[in-house]
DNA sequence: TTTATTTGTGCAATCGTTCCCGACATCGTT
DNA sequence: AACGATGTCGGGAACGATTGCACAAATAAA
């Protein structure tokens, strides 16, 4: 079964003139007389012409869609940014292909190779947690395609990037803990090269030298394979909870990492916050019919999602190369709820 | 900027031969030498050549993508069902085009517009709430455009469909219910011509009649605008409560209205399962850390997006027009937590 | 009336690819 | 030696749309 559209040869044919008027007519030039026009747009109309945006494509070299790259969909912070990426593009004529890397490097590959090959004409990508080389984002930058970073941003890469402010986020989380008395700390993280896990490190380690607390490595854990395995986080707190100086509060770093970590507590049978404090990250929009209801950074992901398509729009549709490139940093807010409040 | 990639002219010129041979050497042709094909093979290797899809998709009248229209992305159950739609698409060597119609028919149209116009192979879609009239999806059909409908189907039209057991889902829930001592349940619901809705409304009504339970019309609350407006489920549930004789329990239709209704309940200071009982449906994977942990009916998403795809690839590769189709109906899972059982 | 200008329209190239032909060389067969 | 068969390759049209240029007709100016 083929789908057979109206094209503008059909309306030559049928109204006997050539195509290149056909397609003046259309696009309204003045050149055109006035009773022509308004023949080729009124049949154009009842036959519900529409131009093929394929053929446009090939002509034009843009094809009014940038993809996009993401670990995954299902998660509810990442479909509020694609979410905002969607409302922005629409606005702007563009569509959007979506693509996810499972948090594969090689996945993330494939996906970039298809979507350069499919003459997108802007790239928006949030790098899975297993990459560490990001050469292929380079070669594709190189060759001129437009890039911008959203959430997890490429080390060493020249290009707009929108981030969330990762230090301030867990800073702030983890003096909320202290503040509440937690002392023992301990941090649930992604693989170690994330930028984004730098910088919450960061934010971790410089509230606990303020409060005069020294950082413990042990308390710190990597999920390598970032998210994907459950039976990796829950391995890592088990070996946390079997600690000589076993910790009394936890910092966990993602949607998935938090709601998992609570799982696990649960299951071990450990109440919150009474037994253990926990602060995550989370953009669920139920975090707070969670039992105990979950303290949590939430990010401002559809914000994230619109800026970024803004700066990649304003990429592609510039004359000339873009040379300064900006990192935007957009603030979280910390969420007080009852997993990180001990009842005195 | 522009991104410039290898063409099939570039490596002609460069090997001083013609398109011709180098498009057959690229896809092996017999009619090519091995020695030929060789040079043409490693060139293309080493210039790291991609063949042009658009341009493919011009000649061959065929995009290999399929476009989805769905009413929002950030919404579990339905980033669940984009997953289990990716993870077919992919492997068959389809790319898929994202829309939402955000619960809007006009939005709706447009999407199926711009899909339509864009060469897409084939359409998976779920209907909004506010869908009445289906004109625009059979006029697609009519002119040979491969649709499947998922979860939400539209009524009347002659394709394949892929659905849950929505009668079975709500049977089991409100007989669950009634099992556990409810015998006022309130059913919070969809607009009214959904299809889903309606047969979750009647698999309701079974449950109430087979335990010979009246059934009261002033039990049934719509929420029109379907899940987008909290103030408007809010509403809904309030009125309920207000109700002379008050229900003791309430099953609500879809994701969304279950986690606003436990919120509402809990806001207005009500006991769950205590004071009220509550069943929803719901994909969400944190439903068990909810405070209660929620009884909800769990469906299929994945697979559910699995099996449309498969469907509509089916159509779209087929031969000859297809005249016989099918209504594929999941089993619903309903896993029962602490919302819907008093402890005695 | 002749020339210049304007107006309306068509031709053909272009984008990247495929594929139907046709061209030609090298065989083997009679 | 003449022919067809076979193997290799190139020319060019086609997909749908845009656009610079050419050209005809109509009008205005000389």
């Amino acid at each position: 079964m083929k789908f057979e559209a109206v094209t503008i040869k059909d309306i030559a044919k049928a109204l006997n003139l050539s195509t290149s008027t056909i397609s003046r007519a259309l696009r309204g030039s003045y050149e055109i007389s006035p009773e022509t026009k308004k023949l080729v747009l009124d049949y154009a109309e009842t036959v519900n012409y529409r131009p093929n945006p394929i053929a446009l494509s090939l002509k034009e070299k843009r094809s009014r869609s940038i993809g996009i790259v993401v670990c995954e969909i299902a998660n509810t912070f990442f479909s509020q940014i694609i979410n905002g990426i969607e409302s922005i593009a629409y606005n702007r004529g563009y569509h959007v292909i979506i693509t996810q890397s499972h948090e594969s490097y090689e996945r993330e590959v494939i996906d970039l190779q298809y979507l350069a090959s499919r003459s997108i004409d802007g790239l928006l990508v949030s790098v899975s947690s297993e990459t560490i080389n990001n050469s292929h984002f380079q070669a594709l930058i190189d060759k001129g395609l437009p890039i911008v970073f959203f959430d997890r941003a490429a080390e060493g890469i020249q290009t707009h990037k929108v981030i969330v402010d990762n230090f301030q986020g867990a800073y702030e989380a983890t003096n909320h803990l202290i503040k509440n008395g937690y002392r023992k700390i301990a941090h649930v993280t992604h693989s170690a090269h994330l930028s984004l896990a730098k910088e919450r490190l960061r934010g971790y380690k410089q509230a606990l030298e303020e409060n005069n607390i020294a950082f413990n490595e042990a308390y710190v854990k990597h999920c390598r394979h970032g998210v994907m395995i459950l039976a990796e986080i829950e391995e890592g707190i088990k070996e946390l909870l079997k600690l000589k100086q076993k910790p009394d509060a936890i910092i966990a770093i993602s949607d998935r990492l938090t709601t998992s970590t609570l799982s696990v507590l649960k299951k071990a049978g450990l109440r919150v916050p009474e037994d253990i404090g926990l602060v995550g990250f989370s953009n669920s929009e139920i975090v707070h019919l969670l039992n105990p209801s979950l303290t949590a950074v939430k990010q401002p992901a559809f914000e994230m999602g619109q800026l970024a398509t803004e700066l990649l729009i304003e990429l592609i549709e510039s004359k000339r190369p873009v040379t300064k490139f900006e990192t935007k940093m957009l603030k979280a807010e910390l969420v007080v709820r009852n997993s990180s409040v001990r009842q005195h």
